[in-house]
DNA sequence: GCCAACGTTGGC
DNA sequence: GCCAACGTTGGC
């Protein structure tokens, strides 16, 4: 049984239809540690909304799979990159990022707005008050209620 | 651009 | 370990 995720992305940086393109990204720069945790979580098979956050349409826009568990983000090792950590080291890494492969990109972005309204989603990381964070687990419940709603 | 709600850092 | 100051996220 796949597990549901939701990741966020901004629409100007990393949109769903660049991951179309892509087929298959490292979903790299992440830099908070209850995201970070929950990254190392994701398993092999793994079903994963993409979500535009600070966007003209804020929401979902599409679905993605997890083709490979989390490994060592490249970008903490590199000086020039805005994501290096000084404090992270090849033997004991702090940042991951699993593989994750295109899968589909809905017809239409279901917004938060629409979201809020869904019963069954009351209760999330994403409709709460606070919703900062960038990678969050779905019960099983609301990953399969929402795929449908596509 | 504004602002609420966090998360992080650093002094003590 | 506490807390103020500061930085970031994200909705609007």
């Amino acid at each position: 049984m796949p597990k549901y995720w939701l990741v966020k992305t901004e629409e100007d940086v990393y949109p769903i239809d660049q991951l179309k393109k892509d087929k298959e990204t490292l979903w790299d720069c992440v830099r908070n540690y209850q995201a970070r945790n929950f990254l190392k979580e994701m398993e092999k098979g793994d079903l994963v909304f993409i979500y535009h956050s600070n966007s003209k349409l804020t929401g979902v826009a599409g679905l993605a799979e997890v083709s490979q568990e989390a490994v060592a983000d490249p970008q903490q090792f590199d000086k020039k990159s805005d994501y290096f950590d000084e404090k992270a080291t090849v033997e004991n890494p702090r940042w991951f990022s699993p593989k994750l492969k295109f899968k589909k990109q809905f017809a239409k972005v279901l917004t938060l707005s629409e979201i809020k309204e869904l019963a069954y989603m009351k209760d999330s990381a994403l409709t709460n008050k606070g919703n900062r964070l960038s990678v969050l687990p779905l019960t099983t419940n609301q990953g399969m209620k929402l795929l449908k709603e596509f």
